[in-house]
RNA sequence: GGGAGCAUAGCUCAGCUGGGAGAGCAUCUGCCUUACAAGCAGAGGGUCACAGGUUCGAGCCCUGUUGUUCCCACCA
C-alpha cells in the first residue's frame, strides 16, 4: 500500500494509531517458542500511586529499545509489566484522603479500609500503565501483573513459608528504625540520613558514691528519661575511681548504674556517655552487654509514653507471654503525652533549673528521616519479622563476582558488593494494612506460632480455634524481589518460567539497586538456584537543565506526558536515549527535545522525497541491481553497512546513546545532506538511469529505519509502511545484518576523494563570499581525472560550477585553488582574485602541510614507534604520509605558478 | 570517617580494548538551491582541571592535588 505522506510531520495523527495497529497485530505478545531464544525483561513496576515522570520515561525508553531491538533480532522477546501495590507510599495516600472526608483507618477497620484501597488500585492502578503507552512501550499486556495479585500473593506466602522453616525468617525484639508519622517500622535501607541543626546538651548527672556532677552530651535529651546507664570507657584513667558506681538520673531520681563499656570513647566529649537501650542502637547493643533493662518512653506515634502504655506493656511483661527482650514502659508523668519536640523543651527546661544542664553547643548531625514522609525516625525496640541475612548474602555476592550477573557499567558491583557485606537483618514486617499479610498465626490459648502458606482457623497444636493471624504486612520491597520469577508463574512449574527465567536484563536507576536489585539477587539464588538477570544496565537521574533534581517540592517536574503532547514521544525518547551513557545521569531540558523533533521531521522529509520520486509500480523492495550501481550509490551502500554493523555492535555492548548518535549522523549528514542531493540528477532525468537510485534510496531509507525503531518507533514505522516493503509491521521485520556484498570500500574511498574536492570548492568560494548563484567555470587537475570526471555533473550542481575541464596540468593565472591530496581545482574569479592574498594563503597551507608531514615522518621515523606499534596502525600513518605529500607537491607547484604570473 | 562519580568548545554532553580532539545548541558569514528555514553551504572556538609517572605514543592507564556531586557509616 502506498501512501502520501503529510508535509509536516504530525506525531499526535500518527502515535495512537500506530500503537492501536500494534496492539491489534498482537507483535508485543511473547510465548513459549522452543525454535527461537528467549530475551526477557521484566519492568521495574511502577508503584500504583504514582504517575509518570521523567525517570520512568528514561527508564522505560531504555527497556524498549533494547526489546525491540531483540525482537527484531529474532529473539524470543518478552517484556514483562506490572505494577507495584506499594504499601506505605499507597496507605499513606488513602490514609490523607480519608483525613481529608474526617475518617481514620481504626475507625472504619481493617476490612472497610481495604476495599477502599483495592477501589483505589482499581480508579488508579491502570493510569500509569496507560501512560507507558504513550511513550511506546511494547509490553506484553496480556501478561500484566501486580504485586498484590493471586500469584504474587501466593510466591510471597510461599517464600516466607520455607524461609520461616530453614530458619531464615524469625520473629523478636530488635532495634528497629521507627518511624512515628507512618506509624510503621522500616528497613535500614528506608531511612535516609540529612544533615540538620542540633544541639548538643551538655547535661549533668550526680554521682550518688561521690556526689560529684558526671558531665556527658546528647542531641536527643527526651531521651534521658529512658537511660538505664551511664556508660565510661574501662581504661579512661579519669573515671577509674567510678567503676561500680551509680548516677542519680535527673527528674527521676533514679538510681542508675554507670558501666564500664568500650563503646564510650575517651576521645569523645567528656568520654561519658548516657545509655538508652530502648532508643539508639549504639545503647541498644550496650544494654544487652551489660543486661541491662530497656525501657521505653515514646510510643510508636511520637508521643511519651504514659500510665495506660506502662500498665498495657506491664500486664503483657506479667502474662509472660512477652518474647526475650520485651522492653518496660515508663509513665512519663508530668510529660506523658506530649510529642517527642514538646517534650525535649520541657525537659531540657526542667533540667535547667534543676541545675542539671551545663550547656548548649550547637551542632550539625546526621539525622535519619523516613524515605516516605521524610519525618525523622526513631529508633525504636520493636517485636518484628525479620529475615537472616547473612547465608542469603554470600551466594549474592559470589554471583556477581563470578559475573553471573554483569552490571553496566561495572562500577556498581563495588557499591553492591559493599552493601551485601555489611548487611543485617532485614526487617519485613509493617505496622500497615494494605500489602501481604504475614502468614503467621498465633494461638491465643497455647502460644503456639505456627506459619502457614494457607489460612488456618485451627491451632496445630492444641486444635483451639482461638488463633489469630499476625496484624502486620511486609515491606513492599518482600514482593517486588520476587517479581522476576513470581511473575511468570513460580511456585508452579510453569513453561513460561522454565523458558524465560532467568530474565536477560533489568533495566533500572542506581538509587534503587539496595532496594531491589540486590533483593532480587539473593532471592532468585534462594528460590530458583540462578541469578534473576545476567545483566543489570544502570540508569542515572534525569535533572532539569540546571541540574536539579525534578522534585514535587522545587515544582521543577518536567512532565513526560506534556513533552509528548509537544513534540511527540519519538522526540521525547531520543532525547532520552542520547545525551546519556549508562550510570550517567542527564540534564533534560527543551532545546534538546526540539532538536530531536527537528530530527524527526527531517526523517520525515527525507522519506517525503523519496516517495515523491516513486512512481506507481516502483515497488522496489529488493536491492536487485548490484550490477548497476553508480560510484556514490556504493558509497553510501557501503557507509550503510559499515553502520549496521557499529549499531548492532553499540547496542549488543549496551551503548544506546553511541547507537543512536551513528544513526543520526548516517541519516541527517550521509544520508541528506550528501545521498539525497547526488541523487537529484538521476531522479530528474529519469528514465533507465533513476532505478537504481530508486532502489538504494529505498533499501538504504528503509533499512536505516530499522535501526532507528528500537528508539524512535512511531516515526520509523510510518515512513516504513509508507514506503515499498515487505511484512506487517516494522516492528517484526528482521534487523538488517552486515553483507559482504555490499562492502565497497574502493569505491567509497574514491568517492570520497571527489566529495573532498567538492567541500574544498564550496570552503573557498564561501570564504571569498561568492554566492552560490554565481557559477563559475572550473579547472580540475588530477592524475586520475576518471573518478572527477565522472562526478562532471555533481561538481555542477554542489561546487557551482558553470563548466569544468580536465586535464592533468592547468596553467591558469589568475585563478583561485583548491587543493586536496588527489586534485587541483582552478577557478578563475577575475577581479576577485588578489594574486598576492592566493600567494599568502598557499603559503600558509604549505606550512600546514608541512606541519603534518613533519609530525608524521617524525611518528614514522621513530624506531620504538616502527616496531611497536600495531601494523595498521604504521599503514595508517604511512597512508596519511604519503597523501600529504601529495598535496604538499600541489601546493608547490601552484605557488611556483603563481610566482611565474 | 569510608567509597564512588564527574571535571573535554560559550552551554549540554559523547569519546568503544591507548594511535594527530567530536556532536547538538549558541555565535559569525553566505543562501527562500523544485524533501525539509524544524532547512542548506561554510567559519570561528579546546594546554581534554592541575602536577608527576608508565608507554614508541595518554583525553583514555597509574600516583598525587584541587574543585564538585553523590552513596555508605552507630559519631554519644
Amino acid at each position: 500500500m502506498k501512501r502520501e505522506l503529510e508535509k509536516v510531520y504530525d506525531p499526535k495523527q500518527v502515535e495512537e494509531r500506530t500503537y492501536g495497529f500494534w496492539l491489534d497485530g498482537g507483535y508485543f505478545h511473547a510465548k513459549v517458542n522452543p525454535d527461537k531464544k528467549p530475551y526477557t525483561i521484566v519492568i521495574p513496576p511502577p508503584n500504583i500511586t504514582g504517575q509518570l515522570h521523567m525517570g520512568h520515561a528514561l527508564d522505560n525508553t531504555l527497556q524498549d529499545i533494547l526489546i525491540r531491538f531483540r525482537r527484531m533480532q529474532g529473539f524470543e522477546a518478552l517484556w514483562l509489566p506490572g505494577t507495584d501495590h506499594a504499601s506505605i507510599a499507597t496507605e499513606a495516600k488513602i490514609v490523607e484522603a480519608m483525613r481529608k472526608e474526617g475518617i481514620t483507618k481504626e475507625a472504619i477497620g481493617r476490612e472497610a479500609f481495604l476495599e477502599r484501597a483495592w477501589a483505589w488500585k482499581k480508579q488508579y492502578g491502570s493510569r500509569i500503565i496507560e501512560q507507558l503507552k504513550k511513550l511506546g512501550s511494547s509490553c506484553d499486556w496480556e501478561r500484566e501483573r501486580f504485586t498484590l495479585d493471586e500469584g504474587c500473593s501466593k510466591a510471597v506466602n510461599e517464600v516466607f513459608v520455607k524461609l520461616y522453616e530453614k530458619g531464615l525468617i524469625y520473629r523478636g525484639n530488635r532495634m528497629v528504625n521507627w518511624c512515628p508519622h507512618c506509624n510503621t517500622s522500616i528497613s535500614d535501607a528506608e531511612v535516609e540520613y540529612q544533615t540538620k541543626e542540633g544541639n548538643f546538651w551538655h547535661l549533668l548527672y550526680p554521682v550518688k558514691e561521690t556526689g560529684e556532677m558526671l558531665e556527658l552530651a546528647t542531641t536527643r535529651p527526651e531521651t534521658m528519661l529512658g537511660d538505664t546507664a551511664v556508660a565510661i570507657n574501662p581504661d579512661d584513667p579519669r573515671y577509674a575511681h567510678l567503676h561500680g558506681c551509680h548516677v542519680i538520673l535527673p527528674l527521676l531520681n533514679k538510681e542508675i548504674p554507670i558501666v564500664c563499656d568500650e563503646h564510650a570513647d575517651m576521645e569523645k566529649g567528656t568520654g561519658v556517655v548516657k545509655i538508652t537501650p530502648a532508643h539508639d542502637p549504639n545503647d541498644y547493643e550496650v544494654g544487652k552487654r551489660h543486661d541491662l533493662p530497656i525501657v521505653r518512653v515514646f510510643t510508636y506515634d511520637g508521643h511519651m509514653t504514659g500510665a495506660q502504655d506502662k500498665a498495657i506493656a506491664d500486664e503483657l511483661l506479667a502474662s509472660g507471654r512477652a518474647a526475650a527482650g520485651e522492653p518496660e514502659v515508663l509513665d512519663c508523668g508530668k510529660y506523658a503525652g506530649m510529642t517527642t519536640a514538646e517534650a525535649r523543651k520541657a525537659i531540657v527546661e526542667d533540667l535547667k533549673e534543676g541545675g542539671f544542664l551545663k550547656s548548649i553547643e550547637p551542632l550539625q548531625h546526621e539525622v535519619g528521616a523516613c524515605y516516605r514522609c521524610h519525618n525523622t525516625v526513631e529508633p525504636m525496640v520493636s517485636k518484628q519479622w525479620f529475615v537472616k541475612m547473612e547465608p542469603l548474602a554470600g551466594p549474592a555476592i559470589d554471583a556477581v563476582k563470578e559475573k553471573k550477573t554483569k552490571f553496566i557499567p561495572e562500577r556498581f558491583d563495588k557499591i553492591y558488593f559493599n552493601w551485601m557485606e555489611n548487611i543485617k537483618d532485614w526487617c519485613i514486617s509493617r505496622q500497615l494494612w494494605w500489602g501481604h499479610r504475614i502468614p503467621a498465626y498465633y494461638c491465643d490459648d497455647c502460644g503456639e506460632v505456627t506459619v502457614s502458606a494457607s489460612h488456618i482457623d485451627e491451632c496445630p497444636k492444641c486444635h483451639s480455634k482461638n488463633v489469630h493471624q499476625d496484624e502486620d504486612t511486609l515491606d513492599t520491597w518482600f514482593s517486588s524481589a520476587l517479581w522476576p520469577f513470581s511473575t511468570l508463574g513460580w511456585p508452579e512449574k510453569t513453561e513460561e518460567l522454565k523458558y524465560f527465567y532467568p530474565t536477560s536484563t533489568l533495566v533500572t536507576g542506581y538509587d534503587i539497586i539496595f532496594f531491589w536489585v540486590a533483593r532480587m539477587i539473593f532471592s532468585g539464588l534462594e528460590h530458583m538456584g540462578e541469578v534473576p538477570f545476567e545483566n543489570v544496565l544502570i540508569h542515572g537521574l534525569v535533572r532539569d537543565a540546571q541540574g536539579r533534581k525534578m522534585s514535587k517540592s522545587l515544582g521543577n517536574g518536567i512532565d513526560p506526558l506534556e513533552v509528548i503532547d509537544q513534540y511527540g514521544a519519538d522526540a521525547l525518547r531520543l532525547t532520552l536515549a542520547t545525551n546519556n551513557s549508562p550510570g550517567n545521569d542527564m540534564r533534560f531540558s527543551d532545546e534538546k527535545v526540539m532538536a530531536s523533533r527537528n530530527f524527526a521531521n527531517k526523517l520525515w522529509n527525507a522519506s517525503r522525497f523519496i516517495l515523491m520520486n516513486l512512481e506507481d509500480g516502483d515497488d522496489f523492495t529488493e536491492l536487485d541491481c548490484i550490477d548497476k550501481l553508480a560510484a556514490e550509490d556504493k558509497w553510501v551502500l557501503s557507509k550503510y553497512n559499515k553502520l549496521v554493523k557499529e549499531v548492532t555492535e553499540n547496542l549488543e555492548k549496551f551503548e544506546l546513546g553511541v547507537a543512536v548518535a551513528k544513526l543520526y549522523d548516517f541519516i541527517w549528514d550521509v544520508f541528506c545532506d550528501w545521498y539525497v542531493e547526488l541523487c537529484k540528477s538521476r531522479l530528474w532525468e529519469g528514465g533507465e538511469n533513476a532505478v537504481p537510485a530508486k532502489k538504494v534510496l529505498v533499501y538504504v531509507m528503509s533499512n536505516t529505519l530499522k535501526l532507528l525503531h528500537p528508539f524512535m518507533p512511531f516515526i520509523t514505522e510510518e515512513i516504513w509502511q509508507a514506503l515499498p516493503h515487505n511484512g506487517e509491521s516494522i516492528m517484526v521485520s528482521k534487523w538488517p545484518e552486515y553483507s559482504e556484498k555490499l562492502n565497497f570500500s574502493e569505491d567509497e574511498e574514491n568517492f570520497e576523494k571527489v566529495m573532498n574536492l567538492i567541500k574544498g570548492i564550496r570552503m573557498r568560494r564561501s570564504e571569498m563570499n561568492v554566492p552560490p548563484s554565481k557559477k563559475a567555470k572550473v579547472y580540475i587537475a588530477a592524475e586520475d581525472t576518471a573518478i572527477f570526471e565522472s562526478s562532471t555533473g555533481f561538481l555542477q550542481r554542489l561546487a557551482s560550477a558553470s563548466e569544468i575541464e580536465f586535464a592533468d596540468k592547468f596553467d591558469i593565472p589568475s585563478a583561485v585553488q583548491v587543493i586536496t591530496s588527489s586534485a587541483v581545482a582552478y577557478i578563475p574569479m577575475g577581479e576577485l582574485v588578489d594574486i598576492e592574498k592566493e600567494t599568502a594563503r598557499l603559503e600558509k597551507e604549505k606550512a600546514a602541510c608541512e606541519k603534518d608531514i613533519k609530525f608524521l615522518s617524525g611518528k614514522l621515523n621513530n624506531p620504538g614507534f616502527v616496531a611497536k606499534a600495531p601494523a595498521n596502525v604504521i599503514e595508517n600513518e604511512r597512508a596519511k604520509l604519503s597523501k600529504a605529500q601529495e598535496k604538499l607537491d600541489k601546493i608547490l607547484e601552484s605557488i611556483e605558478n603563481l610566482k611565474n604570473q
